[in-house]
DNA sequence: TCGATTATATGAGCAAAGCTCGTATTCTGT
DNA sequence: ACAGAATACGAGCTTTGCTCATATAATCGA
């Protein structure tokens, strides 16, 4: 039975009322517990609805399939990850002689090390449906912030940034970030890993 | 119904009669084919046993899931990349003097513009079951040749290669590998993207 | 050449999972 | 208080992953 190729369709009822705002956020929180605590395998639509207190028809209200919950989730990783890398260098910007890089990557290796197999199916799903571009206006937000303030500390910095920069650059990061919490690598913890990530973006912007 | 988390179980009868080996071919044949063809969404194993001549049990005594048949076809695809970019390197070795860095990329940048779609679901599978390590081996061999035809051209190589360094550097090639095949970046055929993955490699080993 | 053993192939059908749809309940504005 | 809209429900239809009892083909010793 050949089918067309897939594509999350959006065209759902959107919540108006609060109580079915609450129950999105019953599914996604729902969706997240059973990826952490039961595996990939254990997550099928019924079995969201029962632990999410709903049920089944309701789910399917909101969301067209069970990708389009996938990437809703993914979607609130990135929006919180880019909150919290922004407050980690603006936090920072008076006084601080930390390079902003490293504190945005900083703040990015602990918003990977929350829920990560969540995490990674929901990006996983992102990808999936082509969707990875959604990254570049929370990327492009942080380099722009990165760049006003890291003009007094990476001295050697001559070529312009690029929207080809921002994609190779953002696109390494983001695979050593999943492979990491992904292999579950022990480098995840360490601070070599920082080290190594900051050297990667300073050593691509800094030469020619 | 809570599951145990997933992992393949390659305990399966190996094929040891020609046409066995036949029926597995045809297989991956098939699943490639779908993949690339009818996207993922049409990739059933019903449809798979179609599509290739055969019976779902045949194809279930050689494979003991759906996974399983992604992660061989990722294999495969790991050993002819390698092949490749070996080959690469090692025919450009006698008076070529185009950095091996580049040559590697190159080759590698031409593996990935080939079924993508395909390619992309079978690693995702690979690494979706733990198993990104697997390329370990294959990265270590083409890192070596690399090192070996680089001293000449390579001038500022100060640092050891460590373990670390290795696992940082491929992930962040396969991340942006990945990305562009995955979002059809118009990037993929330009040689400003060879350009920027070899300055990427290259700053990253050369500097500190 | 022939039987026996092992390898390979088959496909109906079971169980689980995705998803729909007719119906019931609750909210909102007037 | 009432109409209409929004939300919720869940039995059950459909699809899909996978098994198992059975059939066919290759291999090999005698």
């Amino acid at each position: 039975m050949p089918r067309p190729a897939q594509t999350v369709d959006l065209t759902r009822r959107k919540p108006r009322q609060v109580r079915a705002l609450d129950t999105v956020e019953v599914i996604l929180e729902a969706t997240a517990r059973i990826l952490q605590q039961e595996g990939p395998a254990a997550l099928n639509t019924n079995y969201i609805a029962d632990r999410a207190g709903i049920s089944v028809g309701t789910l399917y209200q909101y969301f067209s399939n069970k990708e389009a919950i996938l990437v809703a989730m993914a979607r609130r990783e990135v929006a919180t990850d880019e909150a919290a890398v922004i407050k980690a260098i603006s936090e920072a910007a008076h006084g601080s002689d930390i390079d902003p890089v490293r504190l945005a990557l900083r703040a990015l290796i602990n918003a990977f090390a929350k829920r990560r197999v969540a995490r990674r199916v929901a990006f996983e799903a992102l990808f999936g449906q082509g969707l990875g571009n959604e990254l570049a206006s929370s990327v492009r937000k942080v380099a722009q912030l990165v760049g006003e303030r890291s003009d007094r500390l990476l001295p050697a910095r001559t070529r312009p940034v690029t929207p080809t920069n921002l994609f190779i650059i953002t696109r390494a990061i983001s695979g050593i970030m999943r492979a990491a919490s992904q292999e579950e690598s022990p480098l995840l913890g360490t601070s070599e890993f920082e080290d190594e990530l900051v050297h990667l973006v300073q050593a691509y912007f800094a030469g020619q």
